[in-house]
DNA sequence: TTTAAATACTTAAGATTCTTATGTATCTTT
DNA sequence: AAAGATACATAAGAATCTTAAGTATTTAAA
């Protein structure tokens, strides 16, 4: 488990990019996904994930699909057509952001300048 | 420029980092340093610096040694012992906490379970 | 069978950390 | 003389997370 100030800032990012690669999925299940591929590292509590995507539904970038599973309601997300371009560019821009830290973590010498 | 939130949670980090390479640095400088070598992508703000400072030293982890430069005081932060160790465990973290980031948003299959 | 755990959603209070803004003061350049 | 850079500090407000509590169904274990 990373401390909590790491993930600050990327969860938005997370959500939108599993979204764009599984087409839709349910609060729950996002949890359960990020905990299973980063082995436990990066746990979503329900608490930061559900606001997060009534956020970004109020913001179009989501919408939703209620199924019923037996007498439980499911709220399905998948990425609207602005969620695609946002998903790609904060994907984008996190990328970047680590190439940049990278760099400024191990303090190569920069180049252009030697 | 990056959005805001990706900043938060790798501001400590940062600091403790450019202290552990640097020896001893003063605040302004440490904005200034940041930015350089970032090419102006991050730029720390003085309201979120000095207050960090401030709280790192209170931890213990860093120590002050003020100097005059003219008439104007200089505060030169370096690390403690303990900030030694902070930094090493806090750039560990950070580098563990890119390559899941990476992993997950490159989605990449994941070994072991084929 | 009843209890606990997992599934599934929601929201509110509080903590943390940042932005924005303001303030003070000195030094350097125009 | 004025503007911009240097150098510190702190406070109000925004954003985002944690912790916690609440509701309800389904499944597994005792």
């Amino acid at each position: 488990m990373y401390s909590s100030e790491l993930i600050k800032g990327t969860l938005k990012t997370i959500v939108l990019n599993l979204l764009r690669d599984k087409g839709r999925m349910y609060g729950y299940e996002i949890t359960a996904k990020v905990k299973e591929l980063t082995d436990g590292k990066i746990q979503i509590t329900e608490g930061a994930l559900y606001p997060t995507l009534h956020s970004l539904e109020k913001n179009g970038e989501l919408e939703t699909e209620k199924e019923f599973i037996g007498k439980r309601v499911r709220k399905y997300y998948s990425l609207t057509s602005q969620g695609q371009e946002t998903a790609n560019q904060k994907v984008n821009e996190l990328a970047d952001f680590m190439n940049t830290m990278k760099f400024l973590l191990d303090l190569e010498p920069k180049l252009g300048n030697a």
